[in-house]
DNA sequence: TGAGACGATTTGATCGTTCCATTCGACGTG
DNA sequence: CACGTCGAATGGAACGATCAAATCGTCTCA
């Protein structure tokens, strides 16, 4: 008897293939095909090989799968610099249910950040050529996503949350809610419950999400035929503004008076609430207000806030469903899925 | 000529170490060592690599080199099952920080998941077999922290976000805000404001943390002279038990009745600022209410709330900071950390 | 009975990098 | 001039998995 180690003798450090093959009495490629196409080993074989898998608590190296396969099984998304609003809130929720989505189909997600705004390709770029990621999840599609495009044209895997606004003739898979349909419900919301002044206080012009948010308030006005004019506000996406509008919205004689405000955002009701709290209105009684996003500081705030819900689970669960047919080079037949909204009603309203 | 490729000719697929090398009229390994020892080329070789790195767009392929050095340069990070409480939304700004921290140190975070509460181990064993993460993040320390003793056990390196309550002699680093001091501000705070008769709303005798942060309001309070009995509450982290407690509290005579109320969670806070409401009292003027976590919704909400604020980006750096040693097998002097909270003052005192 | 087909398993090569040992050339020294 | 030293660069092997092709035994059928 040789005191030699063996070859596939490793002492102590993790079980390879090899460590299992020599237990099993079988060869690599059979322990290997015992994990990855059972089908092509003999049933005795393969309990056999289970067995000995099982006994020394293997799991494949993930490197070296990583290396022949040229895959990594690790998806990118990057989260920008920590700004402490609802929009941040809200990737949280989106976070959670990608990662739950992501381990469905053996995936996982990988985290990185980029430390200018500037360069759109800070990041991607590396992940990308070292190889480190199979695609990517893009998700801030809020800015015209210069992303996208960059992406695109290197030929690179990717999903967006968010729809190809700039270009119609994008060739990536998408996902989106329909937040004209979901401000849409809103304005149904406060009309049903009597209100004939309703405002709309949203975004800036420059930003093509938020003039479709606009065109859902603009459109079902109208169907209700009800007028829109002196009712639109519109700015920055924070609580000032959205305070600063309601002001300016409200000082108007009466019979011309909002008494409802849909808002582009919970950031944008919030500060609605705060000029009606200001005033002495009890928002909910002399006025409504309903936010979008359905973010926990409306769930929670007094008087609770009536919010637009996205559906972020479902969203998660089709951007993956994008990605596995992706990754599998599988042909896509419709590039993009847009779902549907809903709304919590709350005391606001 | 020959019109066979060579070996290090891939044609249109990235470049590897080959590539690269022959571009530059050197070897492999000297490409290797111009990326992790440069010290070792003379400068215009040094130079003459770099230039051919540059131009060929080159970045080592990840799985290869996990593969021979046995790293993958990545931490694992689980995050559960999404709560949509605030004590999530804190876990985002801590995962952001998390993210720009790692990058620094040349890491990246990997996210994964659990299905079942149940079982600790559960992600962790497999993603550790598989070689997939050098190091663990560990965040859930409220709960007791099953992770940690099953990690510690393995020999696995891992830093945790909370202090080891249950074992004072545990052998890994971690880092913890002191919450006793944090509520001990809160105290000062509304104690400064004219207050007497101070309330504490927190959670059930089980959870150590929540008695780390009560025994600093019983230490405060009696520091100042005040008593504190018929002041305090403890139940469930929701906005229903918060709103119970301020209802209890508040319902005796005047001279004991409370006019501060200093709670565990901002979750709990949001229900105090409920039943004020409910009960016609302006929150602020009439009462004075502390939360604790800072989040989103205590910035926003109206009044907003007067805060204690955890500094999570100085968490994540020292997270990170004892990763590092960790994985470099340095000895670590001191295995824990305590970081001071501040005070984020609002209208809500 | 021998050729061919087929199922089950094995063997050798390979992915791209880093570790290890060696080689090469230049230089100072006895 | 031979020798040892030292800095700089090179070539072979290895990490642990999968791919591709070869092998072996069994079965079918002319």
């Amino acid at each position: 008897m040789s005191s030699l180690a063996r070859p596939t003798d490793n002492g102590g450090s993790a079980p390879t293939l090899a460590t299992v093959a020599d237990e099993a009495g079988v060869s690599r490629q059979t322990v290997s095909n015992a994990l990855n196409s059972p089908e092509l080993l003999r049933p005795d074989t393969l309990a056999r090989v289970q067995a000995a898998i099982e006994k020394l608590g293997y799991s494949p190296n993930r490197a070296a799968r990583n290396l022949r396969t040229r895959t990594s099984h690790l998806v990118g998304l990057r989260v920008d610099r920590a700004v402490e609003d609802s929009a941040n809130a809200l990737m949280d929720r989106f976070v959670h249910s990608l990662v739950e989505s992501t381990k469905e189909a053996g995936y996982h997600v990988l985290l990185f950040s980029a430390d200018e705004e500037e360069d759109a390709t800070e990041g991607y770029d590396e992940l990308l050529r070292s190889a480190a990621v199979d695609a990517f999840v893009v998700t801030d599609t809020y800015r015209g996503n210069p992303h996208a495009a960059w992406l695109a044209s290197r030929g690179v895997p990717f999903v967006a949350f968010g729809r190809p606004w700039e270009e119609a003739a994008a060739r990536h898979p998408w996902v989106d809610v329909d937040g004209r349909a979901g401000v849409e419900l809103a304005v149904d919301h406060v009309v049903g419950r009597g209100h004939r002044r309703v405002a709309w206080v949203g975004w800036q012009k420059g930003s093509l999400i938020g003039e479709d948010r606009r065109a859902g308030w603009v459109d079902r006005m109208h169907d209700h035929g009800l007028s829109t004019s002196r009712l639109s506000a519109r700015g920055d996406d924070t609580l000032e503004f959205g305070a600063r509008a309601a002001h300016a919205l409200l000082d108007v004689a009466e019979p011309d008076r909002p008494t409802a405000f849909v808002c582009a955002s919970d950031t944008l009701a919030m500060g609605v609430l705060r000029t009606l709290d200001g005033l002495g209105l009890r928002a909910g009684r002399d006025a409504a207000v309903v936010g979008f996003d359905d973010s926990i500081a409306a769930q929670v705030c007094t008087p609770a806030l009536t919010s637009v819900r996205q559906p972020l689970e479902e969203v998660a669960v089709e951007v993956v469903r994008y990605l596995g047919e992706l990754l599998a080079h599988r042909p896509i037949p419709e590039l993009g899925r847009v779902l549907t909204p809903t709304l919590s009603v709350r005391a606001t309203s």
